[in-house]
This record gives C-alpha cells, structure tokens and sequence, in this order.
DNA sequence: AATGACCGTATGTACGTACGTTCGGTTTTT
DNA sequence: AAAAACCGAACGTACGTACATACGGTCATT
C-alpha cells in the first residue's frame, strides 16, 4: 500500500524546493523529523520497541499522538528511519574514515576506532539498531538486513585481505573470525558505559590489537 | 505480592518431601512445566518476548490459556522461570566440565566449548536469555542479573589466572577482555546456525584459539 | 490589494482489537 | 470426598491507527 501522507526524502527531489522558502520558527521538516526520531531513538532504547507507545513517544518528542503520523505512517515504518539512518550514518563514516587506507591491518584498526567511537556518540540509535532488527518485517526487515549486509561485507574484505597477506595459509574460518568481531562490537551496548569505562579509542585499541593478534597468532608489532 | 498459585521450587525445600511420598505427581508436573516453558521458550525465541502472546503459548504447549496460570502467576513470571533455567543449567553444566581441570588456559577452552555446545543444545533458550534479559523488572530482573554475574565472575577469574600466569605485565583491561568473549560468545544467536555452519566443537575452537592469541599476544602452541 | 482555493502541519477524539489476567466451574487424579 | 489440574468465558485496559477538523501560511486569480 502506498501512503498519501508526505514523508518526504531526505536529500532527495523536494528537499531544495521546499526548503529554500522558508525555514520556520521551528525548524525546517527534516530538522522536525530528526527531533522526533531522537526522540524515539531515546525511548525505544530505554524500554525496548514493544514497550515504547506511540503515545509515549508523542510525550517525549513534545507532539500530539496523531501529529506523529504525520511524519510516518506507521510505527514499524518510524522504527525503520531510525535503523536506516543510523545505519547509513555508520557506513559512510566508516567509508569516509577509510579512504586513503590502504594497510588492512589498519583498515582494521580504522573499522574498529570508527564503530566503538560512532556507538560512544550515537548509543541509543545503535542499540535499537543491534536489539531491533528483527521488529521489522516484510519488506523494510529486508532493507534493515541489506544495509547490515553492506557493513558486513565491507569489514569482510578487510578481515579476507588481513588473511591473504599475513597468513594465506591459516584454517581459520574467516566468517566466524568476522562475526566475532562483530559480536565484540555489537554487545559493547550491554556493557559499555562511558561514565565508568575507559574511552572509546582505548576500548577501540584494545579490541583491534585482540583481535589482530587472535586472528595473526603473532603480534603485529614486532614479535 | 505472593502468589497462592503452586509453582513449586525445583530442588528445594519440599523437594525431598514431596518426592518421596509420591514420586509420581512431583515428576510429572515438572514434566509438564518443562513442557510449556520448553514450548514457549521456542516461540519467544522465533517471535520475541513482547510479540509472544499467552493465547500463542497456550496454543503452542497445547494447553488452554487459562492453565497457563496454573503453572506460573504471570508472563513474566514464566520469563522469569525459562531464563532461570537455562542459566542454572548452563553454569552446572560448566562447573562440572571444569572439575579437574587446572590449567587456565585450558579452564578457556572448556568454557568456550562447554557454552557453544550449550548453545547449539539448546538454542532457542540461550537466544532468550541474551535478548530478553531487560524485559524482567524488580526482583526477577535481579536475581537474573545475579545469575549472570556468577557466571561472569567465573569466566573473569579464568582471565585473570591466564593473565596472572603469562603476561602479568600486561596492560590490556581484563574486564574489557571478558566483555568481548562474552560479545562473541552472546552474539551466536543472531548468525550460527549449526545445519550451515561448522560444527559447535569447530567454532569453539576458534573462539578459544583467537581469544588466547588476542590475549597473550602470541601463540600458546609452541612459538 | 483583496479574495479564496489549497497545502502542510497539527490536534482531539474515538474505534476496533488484542492483550494479560481473573473467576467460577468442571473434569481428573488420588 | 478432597485436592489438583484444567478450562470457557469474560473483564478491564492500553495500544496502533483513522477520522474529522482547524490554523496559518502561499499563490494564482481577480
């Protein structure tokens, strides 16, 4: 079925002809849709998707239950945005942060700093992220899990070329070593708390250098 | 408030009491238990706590949905009841692997390969426990904490002997160490699926194999 | 310059439903 | 006959969503 409702693109036709004409005293509709999404984000990260009324939410986003509505029309499809968005922001930041890299050991340590310090500053949309994938169904849980696979993939090369030039010989299944270093990366939100913990980059150093080492068998460094 | 409702304490108090006199009625109410929860731990598993009616348990443990509260005094009492259980069943089970086994390093091994074993025996409860651990309020959220925390104390004391023994110098943070084993050990559910998959025994040796090399910074086989 | 159609935004309210739980009673077991 | 196990039917509630409406701008037409 296909909504009447706006929901525009972002960054997508619509967006200059709409928002050149004025930017209103409460922002433009992308700025009104982020502080919503926010504000959901929060939410659904404290008491969990099931949990989180589209009422609740309304509460803290400061609108009405139906204004909601007016930005998504359903709660999956609201859940959705903030998966996708946080996701894409992820990968491009990781794209980003890579370009100029060539080592794939550093690649690695790249991907790495680039995940721990992304989840510091973005806790509560990686969470959701990480916990919800699977509240999704139909065509957007297929979207959800595309733009995971993208992420997968792009850390896959990096494990796949860490093998081929350091240890090409080594039986070491490379999907197992990937979704290791994935669960190392995606479980930090049950745990980490920056308030207590050490800082992202050392979290992020030391997750590198363990699993660099776990994978080389060696120290990188010397050894 | 405390219920008037049977639910009765599994080798506790009574137990001998009750199993005595007759043996019969004891077992197959525990039977009976076990079935529902068992039934409801796979529906939990493939729909999420939230989305799992009690008409669909009722339904799935072929029961009617007001027998249900024969057996426990609310949904999340029944939570409660099947992560309890699985996390008992998974520290004993590791408790008795480990008697006899003194050497830290291979304390690691038995432990990794005691939980995946665990995990792929029992799938459908352990991807309960790791998701749905935050859907327990008050007391039973607690107690379900302690449980873990047993286990993470136990798995933390094998790194420290392994650390304490071979790189004592080592400025790596033990805590973070054992928070990415227990990321990859957690994060299972979401990949491994033992029909595509290697075998449990394959996987947990690798686990064991990256974490010690990440750990100890150098191969423990020779080198 | 005034008018009026139109759109985006926002709201209050109500509907239908699915949920967890309870109650009173019936069947089964001992 | 007492107790345990189980059930059908209902209750109250909270939820996602739809609907009817209103306000304030924009813009083409007058």
């Amino acid at each position: 079925m296909i909504s009447h409702r706006p929901e525009r693109l972002f960054e997508h036709e619509r967006h200059s002809e709409a928002a050149n004409r004025k930017s209103d005293i409460r922002g433009t509709y992308d700025e009104r849709l982020n502080r919503i999404l926010e504000a959901a984000t929060g939410l659904i990260a404290r008491v969990g998707y099931g949990r989180a009324s589209m009422r609740a939410v309304a509460k803290e986003a400061a609108v009405s239950l139906a204004g909601l509505y007016h930005y998504f029309d359903s709660k999956e499809r609201m859940l959705f945005l903030i998966q996708t968005r946080a996701f894409n922001s992820l990968v491009n930041n990781l794209r980003e942060k890579l370009l100029g890299v060539t080592d794939p050991v550093e690649q690695l340590r790249v991907m790495v700093r680039a995940h721990v310090g992304h989840f510091a500053a973005n806790m509560a949309a990686l969470k959701v992220c990480s916990h919800e994938l699977d509240s999704l169904t139909g065509a957007a849980h297929d979207e959800a899990r595309r733009l995971r696979r993208d992420y997968y993939d792009l850390t896959r090369g990096i494990v796949d070329r860490i093998y081929d030039e350091h240890t090409p010989e080594s039986t070491l299944d490379r999907h197992v070593a990937t979704m290791c270093l994935f669960g190392t990366l995606n479980w930090l939100y049950r745990w980490y708390d920056p308030k207590r913990d050490r800082s992202p980059t050392t979290i992020a150093n030391q997750i590198s250098s363990q699993f660099l080492h776990g994978v080389l068998g060696v120290s990188n460094r010397g050894c």
